[in-house]
DNA sequence: CCATGCATTGGAATCGATTACATGGAGAGG
DNA sequence: CCTCTCCATGTAATCGATTCCAATGCATGG
């Protein structure tokens, strides 16, 4: 691969000089800036960006760690997140943590080795300490998106859902429900707590207790969401609605009520957090907590670059809104409108 | 961040020494490596990979450009590349062409600019300039997943469905559906015109034409899959089955099917190509055909590496099943076994 | 006519690693 | 006791860019 030398000797420059021509430095005679320009035309020349990374020390990519790319919400998020860092002449490498501490501290690691300019992480867990001294030592800027670790100096960029989740009780209770389950996210990571904590106090404000075996631990996986449901069901008196604090535990709520052939909503009502273009089309439709994914990975991806380009970042709480479908049983008013404006969405 | 020189002198040697230890170099006395590495520890030093890729001109990072994050097909591929590259000590670097030939070639050409080691690509277009040249030119290795582009000597590794393709028109055919329809994919792409062809071909073997107005054009997004549809429905003599060549524009089409009040299977029947895990919990269940995904994105990537560390690299064609659900009617046998093992799938 | 200044351009250091080659010392063999 | 090896380590070139500083040439003004 032909490289400024190549192009310096081919225009009769020197190397400076086509520096300084595909750097748009004004001092440059437009005569020598043809001639360079010609000469790199000619040999097809694209700049070495990684020499070019080791002398101005950067790399213009970022890092994602994201907990788990198989879930759709996380897929979205990472799509707005690439078109946001191109759009400011930024790559994204992704790596994906699977929800295992372990992987998302490798990740971490690869990327710092890369000398990636700045990092968005969704952490998997509480405290990892690599990404607790990175965040300590300041080195590479941090954003946490979506879930985030208390008690560190790194902008938050999260979606607050406690308006929704009382929406969402409002809406249970006025069904008629009573009995309310919750499977829960994993308590190490901010969003498994904070969603269960907003449905106890939700649920509360309506004078419903959530008693303990009302609360399932889920991780998740669809595969929690099922075993904690089975759980549920197996109980002498099993809840008549359940609400899965994210998308994939959902499926496998569904999973598990289908199996014993329980029907949605008539015998179990459904709920989840994280809407996703695929809760139209299941049977029946899920009523779910929508996030606004695209506008919340652009909005990390601005406050990255913010910090990364020495301007102050501030972290950003967006708000998420219920999507009342068919899962929870049917309101007076015949539930959604109509299929038109969703669709819309599905199909982008 | 601590480089190699501080190391160095914190331990009392040269740079080269370092240097050697780092690398498993053997002629290291015992004493001077425990030194070398105390150092090491106690700086916290990594070693930049920015500096290492310039002289060794390697980067040990895989480029993978795909066609559309968003599809849940496209998504899993990612993630098995992933998966096997950080088994064999590459990193992955994903651009996402969003079904767009200048995305593509942007992706393409910046990738090749971070001089990744190699570039797996499933081609959004028949003959991007900047791909045919990059594989012309030999310089970066190559290898093509899924789609790919004829002509060019690049290792290809795909899913081989006309097999499954047949199953399938088999299926419908049993079932009594004789006007059956296709939602082709765009035509410059392989997969594209791939499956349309093994498709009227299977027609052709149980005596069915594939008239000129059930073949629709679409563009492996929802919104065409439900444009398409929408024509078919509009047609005097509507088809009693489709087929649609991917699963958004099977979703677009369900879309399409429901606005109108009508009923799958009753009314049409639908099945698609690329199975996902929601398909399962869809109203109804779909019958699709599935790929070996994650074995693709393995294979494509051990193919890769082949090439990247010298050893000659052979293309690999799987074969993609039908699973039979319930959007195409009832069989006779009550159709899908049971829910149990299917299930293991959508929990992975 | 000379000093000054501006516009261009080149030389060379530098980023942080790897690695060929040189060097110095110790032990072995004669 | 000298020389030849071999082992361990250091010196320095190198990868491909960027950028500071110096040098050159030409024009302008006094």
């Amino acid at each position: 691969m032909a490289s400024i030398k190549d192009v310096a000797s081919r225009a009769g420059v020197s190397v400076a000089t086509v520096s300084r021509v595909l750097n748009e430095h004004p001092a440059v005679r437009p005569e020598t800036r043809t001639r360079v320009l010609a000469a790199v035309a000619s040999l097809g020349y694209r700049p070495n960006a990684v020499a070019r990374s080791l002398r101005t020390d950067q790399t213009r990519a970022l890092g994602l760690v994201i907990s788990d790319v198989l879930n759709p919400f996380f897929t979205e998020l990472a799509r707005s997140v690439e078109d946001e860092a191109r759009a400011l002449g930024y790559s994204v490498v992704i790596g994906n943590a699977d929800e295992q501490p372990a992987l998302q501290d490798h990740h971490v690691r690869t990327l710092i080795d890369r000398r990636i300019d700045g990092l968005l992480v969704s952490p998997t867990d509480g405290g990892s300490p690599m990404i607790t001294e990175t965040a300590r030592e300041g080195g590479t800027p941090m954003v946490f998106v979506d879930r985030w670790i208390p008690g560190l100096d790194v902008p938050v960029v999260r979606t607050d859902g406690t308006a929704a989740v009382r929406d969402l009780v409002a809406h249970l209770h006025a069904l008629g429900h009573r009995r309310i389950a919750v499977i829960a996210g994993p308590a190490a990571t901010t969003t498994g707590s904070e969603r269960v904590e907003a449905f106890r106090q939700a649920l509360g404000e309506y004078g419903l207790p959530l008693p303990r075996e009302y609360v399932g631990q889920g991780d998740f996986q669809a595969a929690s969401g099922r075993r904690v449901t089975a759980g549920f069901l197996d109980l002498a008196r099993p809840p008549e609605a359940i609400f899965a604090t994210d998308n994939l535990m959902a499926l496998g709520a569904m999973d598990e009520i289908r199996a014993r052939g329980l029907r949605v909503p008539d015998d179990v009502a459904l709920a989840a957090f994280d809407d996703i273009p695929w809760f139209l089309h299941t049977a029946p439709p899920v009523t779910a907590i929508a996030q606004p994914t695209g506008e919340l990975g652009r909005a990390a991806v601005r406050a990255l670059v913010d910090r990364i380009e020495g301007r102050t970042a501030h972290s950003v709480t967006l708000t998420a809104r219920l999507v009342v479908r068919r899962s929870c049983g049917e309101t007076g008013d015949g539930g959604e409108t109509g299929h038109t404006d969703e669709t819309e969405r599905s199909s982008r």
